[in-house]
RNA sequence: GCGCCUCUAGCUCAACGGCAGAGCAACGGACUCUUAAUCCGCAGGUUUCGGGUUCGAAUCCCGAGGGGCGCACCA
């Protein structure tokens, strides 16, 4: 409904108060039913008939439909939308039902029918404004569909498109089930730090903060792995933790500089009933939310259910090249195959894991489709993992690629702590030579290793992209209801 | 960070070197069963911003800003 302009302005330069506040607006309202609900109850009605069965409903006014003595209104609330009737005679404030803007909220009671047309309806005897919308949002048939303002202005794109609030609804749900799957299977969710004295658990650029009573800088955290760890130490044996964590990298369609990550522990463990952990969590889930582990992903098929592929990075390499590459081989040749790939010479400083994993991510990586599981990743850029039970050069590692892209990344842990220590200055030494994403050395973390961490399994699944997967959305924006923009100015 | 594309009324879009338009929304009116209701009327713009070329610029050029996509980085 619109307010009258005020054309009473103050005279000179004082500031204008604004308009007076909207008194009438009541400050609760009790709906009775909601739109499916009613549609559930009612639906069977007959054209043109009539019940006694008074309801109160309410939501926002999407369409209005006038024709002189009587008015029709499309209400939506979060079920769905059912229609509101009105008629001079019968509807107190009629005059001012007709004269609601497409978007504002009403409250109205009124008994359940169905018009003649068949259409169900609450035939409204008495309304109530809930809340003016002053700013229209959209077009009533093509909606917003700018893609800056349905990011800056979420709400306006949730009440004017409905695949975003399907999409984040999906996503509510999606983390939910996670929840009581693992919960079902004994997994005790925690919290841990956010602000980390030392960034730690990924290779990534932290955010810097700092904070003033301490006079210390603090890292938002990139990942909450090594907190988790400690508490396995500490004696929970299986923990998960669902929280945001933050990169400072670039933005794309597939990266928000905070992102939700599924981070969970095992004690007893390996890396083996991680991926079968895995197999189950995402094909039940997508069987809970969607009813089938077999779902297209932007046109392309993709099959959930279990058991999914194993390949090696070695053999992946080697199928991309034509050649048999692995960990032992003579870095020379890996580099030359770089330069082959890349036209440009390795760094000096890459060992054979970080050459052999440079090759797999610029050959192989961008035509797996999956799913399936990638193995055998290099000792040399897993510090966090533990080495190969049959071979100390790789780590007991692996990354699930699903829909062409990396969804979740687990290992069976370092469980020694002097290993862990060589790990880590051999990171600090990346790191002192000028690599920001290598890892630093974390003495909190060695000391707390020493009281003994038993075998253990991880993981570390990426809900954004997960949810991506379900909703069939190529832009990690549409899973997050306020993803990270530049400012306007 | 680099490259390409893009920005016109509240929304969705035309006009592509020659008077800036339509539909919807808004506003006024008609209509007692509509379904994007219909009909009549009215209003709505520094064409993102700043320069330039031109008799003339929304249109061509340069720069800035926002956004999209790709690359780089990463999950």
């Amino acid at each position: 409904m619109t307010v009258p302009a005020d054309t009473d302005s103050p005279p000179g330069d004082a500031p204008d108060p604004g308009p007076v506040p909207q008194l009438e607006i009541p400050y609760r309202y009790e709906p009775s039913a909601s739109a499916a609900g009613l549609h559930r109850d009612h639906d069977g009605l007959e054209a043109g008939q009539e019940t006694d069965i008074e309801v109160t409903v309410a939501g926002r006014v999407m369409f209005r439909r006038d024709q002189g003595k009587v008015a029709f209104a499309t209400l939506t609330d979060p079920t769905g939308s059912v229609q509101l009737f009105a008629r001079k005679n019968t509807t107190a404030g009629f005059d001012d039902f007709v004269r609601t803007s497409l978007g504002d909220w009403v409250g109205a009671r009124g008994r359940v029918m169905k018009t003649r047309m068949g259409e169900l309806s609450v035939e409204v005897t008495d309304w109530v404004l809930l809340a003016e919308a002053r700013r229209s949002f959209g077009d009533k048939w093509n909606g917003v569909s700018d893609v800056e303002t349905r990011f800056r202005q979420r709400e306006v794109d949730l009440w004017a498109n409905e695949g975003t609030r399907a999409t984040l609804l999906l996503r509510s749900r999606a983390v939910s089930f996670l929840r009581r799957r693992l919960e079902d299977r004994g997994f005790v969710e925690v919290e841990t730090p956010l602000l980390h004295p030392i960034p730690g658990g990924a290779l990534a650029k932290p955010f810097v903060t700092h904070h003033n009573a301490l006079d210390v800088d603090l890292y938002l955290r990139i990942a909450p792995e090594l907190y988790l760890k400690r508490l396995v130490i500490g004696g929970f044996e299986k923990v998960f933790e669902i929280g945001r964590v933050f990169r400072n990298e670039g933005i794309s369609p597939r990266h928000n500089p905070e992102f939700t990550m599924l981070e969970l522990y095992q004690a007893y463990a390996d890396h083996t009933d991680i991926m079968a952990l895995v197999e189950d969590l995402v094909s039940s889930l997508a069987l809970h939310l969607l009813g089938t582990t077999t779902l297209t992903y932007q046109g392309r098929d993709l099959d959930l259910s279990p058991p999914w592929e194993r390949r090696t990075m070695a053999s992946l390499v080697s199928g991309a090249l034509g050649t048999d590459l692995d960990v032992h081989t003579p870095p020379a040749v890996l580099a030359g195959h770089y330069r082959d790939v890349t036209g440009e010479d390795a760094p000096e400083a890459w060992g054979t894991g970080k050459l052999l994993q440079e090759l797999y991510e610029k050959t192989a990586e961008s035509g797996l489709w999956g799913p399936v599981f990638v193995v055998g990743f290099p000792a040399e850029v897993s510090p966090l993992a533990r080495r190969d039970r049959g071979d100390p050069d790789l780590a007991e590692r692996f990354e699930a690629i699903v829909a062409g892209r990396e969804l979740c990344n687990a290992f069976s842990e370092l469980v020694d702590p002097d290993d862990q220590r060589s790990r880590f200055l051999a990171q600090a030494a990346a790191h002192a030579a000028g690599d920001e994403e290598a890892m630093v050395l974390d003495e909190d973390y060695l000391r707390a290793m020493e009281h003994g961490l038993p075998p253990t399994g991880g993981l570390g699944i990426g809900i954004d992209r997960l949810v991506m997967l379900l909703a069939d959305v190529a832009n990690i924006r549409e899973v997050i209801a306020f993803p990270t923009l530049r400012p306007e100015r």
